[in-house]
DNA sequence: TTCCTAGTAGATAATAATTATCTATTAGTA
DNA sequence: TACTAATAGATAATTATTATCTACTAGGAA
């Protein structure tokens, strides 16, 4: 994975040549979004930045994340029965749900089948495929073991 | 595919074995989702049970939408950006999603690899894999030519 | 065929995530 | 240091979906 300080150093660089201005609280979504590879969702990164700058809306929130997530720099995943939520990393990647505690996280597959799936529709369908998005959804260890302690 | 009067009479089979009861409203929702290959929001369905029973109700396409879905017997598909739409083959299938247009198909791939990428997942991360979502993001044939010509 | 009752339809209120609006503030430049 | 366009914060509005409540009816029993 690319370093969380570079990865940061390249989107505020990003930013600023779009235009937009570095405001401590779009730092502040900034950093939570690339210093990890967990995926919050909008009232989790508000809970976060709220530790340092309490007066934070949460419009503000959502108008930063949607500002990264026009520019390609963050990853929206929406799921139907639960809120949005996002993702540091933009490069598209398969995720991981724990249907039982809501988890998410990053898989690693076999990148030669995943890039070879995107072509091949694009063959057989005459598609430009500008992206894709891979969800496993399934039971965790932790919540398998809850399970049998019931 | 499956004939689509075989899975009708199958849901309907399973309907009458949970002890659901098979109402006119609760048919017309069954026939739009099981005899077509088409991806309607409750809001389409809607539209078209209207033409046959105008009285309907929105509220009665989410229940039964929603107890199909318990059932296992229809397919949510929801989109961050757009209402849930649905999908009356409940086996998980890739679709094909056009970001122009917003139509949404089903796609034909290689099986032997969408089988094995589950697998994949489940025996490097020791989840309990239950399903999974593969959505590509493109631009559809009719799409790439109309922009052509602008 | 008629009766009975739990499940369902329809109407509408409630909910909740997200977006829009509006004003005061401020980052970044001249 | 001053200026100004972008942004923050507060809050209202929007919209898909769900909950509620009452009248109705599908489908089994008598």
């Amino acid at each position: 994975m690319i370093h969380p300080q570079v990865r940061l150093a390249k989107v505020v660089t990003k930013l600023r040549d779009r235009g937009h201005r570095l405001t401590p609280q779009r730092m502040a979504v900034l950093k939570v979004l690339t210093g990890s590879r967990k995926h919050p969702s909008a009232e989790q990164i508000y809970e976060r930045v709220k530790v340092d700058f309490p007066m934070t809306s949460l419009a503000t929130i959502y108008k930063t994340v949607n500002v990264l997530k026009e520019m390609g720099e963050v990853l929206e995943l929406g799921f139907h029965d639960d809120s949005t939520h996002y993702d540091g990393n933009p490069i598209p990647h398969p995720h991981l749900i724990c249907t039982s505690c809501k988890k998410i996280i990053d898989v690693d597959v076999d990148v030669d089948v995943l890039g070879e799936l995107p072509r091949q529709v694009a063959r057989k369908t005459s598609y430009l495929i500008v992206s894709h998005r891979f969800d496993f959804y399934g039971i965790c260890l932790r919540c398998q073991e809850d399970s049998n302690h019931l």
